[in-house]
DNA sequence: CAAGTGATTAGC
DNA sequence: CTAATCACTTGC
């Protein structure tokens, strides 16, 4: 089952911590890919240093960020990656949940073919990562997480104890906002990165 | 550990 | 218009 639109309207941080172990579905080129997201990152608004809507700042590419709880932000970075983000809250509340990691469970082998030669581990290890084994880009950007080519299904709520916080990876520029335990991930998940 | 990579953005 | 930056990955 889907989740539904109201899930993405919680607060951000619950969000991000309640996506760990619910399973990321695309479907590229007619195929089922999924797997289970194992580590999160929560964008906390224009108040958080480390967000791209930091101090409100609004331009083309985070327009995504300012709408519905709900949908996809996917984002161009260091020349060569894309990242995955849903977007939560309400809409002008420019919120986000980064897909860090998920642990592959259908399609691997369609996933191997767009990164040749990796290992299961190094498949979907990272943002940059997933994105590439599943086909996703720039035109996945601004979609309803109820469409049918990409979305999240539920899953049984994981017990607290598989649950492991600490900082954000990549926002030493952050200031005050860059230790904050804003990063999840399910304790000892191979598939979470390095 | 450092470089690659080019869209995106802020600052003239 | 131009230069600096960047929510990453890989290979040395």
């Amino acid at each position: 089952m889907k989740l539904r639109p109201e899930f993405y309207k919680q607060k951000t941080e619950t969000v991000a911590r309640e996506l760990l172990g619910k399973t990321l579905v695309r479907i590229a080129n007619g195929k089922r890919l999924a797997g289970t997201i194992v580590e999160t990152e929560a964008y906390v608004g224009v108040k958080d240093k480390a967000s791209h809507a930091s101090g409100g700042r609004r331009t083309p590419r985070n327009e995504a960020l300012y709408g519905e709880g709900g949908h996809t932000y996917v984002y161009f970075i260091y020349g060569m990656y894309f990242c995955l983000n849903v977007v939560t809250k309400n809409k002008d509340e420019p919120e986000a949940v980064l897909i860090r990691a998920i642990e592959p469970t259908e399609g691997i082998e369609q996933m191997k073919n767009f990164r040749p030669n990796k290992t299961l581990t190094q498949l979907t290890s990272g943002p940059g990562k997933l994105c590439l084994a599943m086909d996703i880009d720039r035109s996945e950007n601004l979609k309803s997480l109820q469409s049918q080519n990409i979305f999240i299904e539920s899953a049984p709520a994981l017990k607290p104890k598989k649950i492991a916080r600490g900082p954000r990876i990549g926002v030493a520029y952050a200031e005050e906002w860059a230790p904050k335990k804003l990063r999840f991930w399910i304790k000892g998940n191979p598939h979470v990165s390095k």
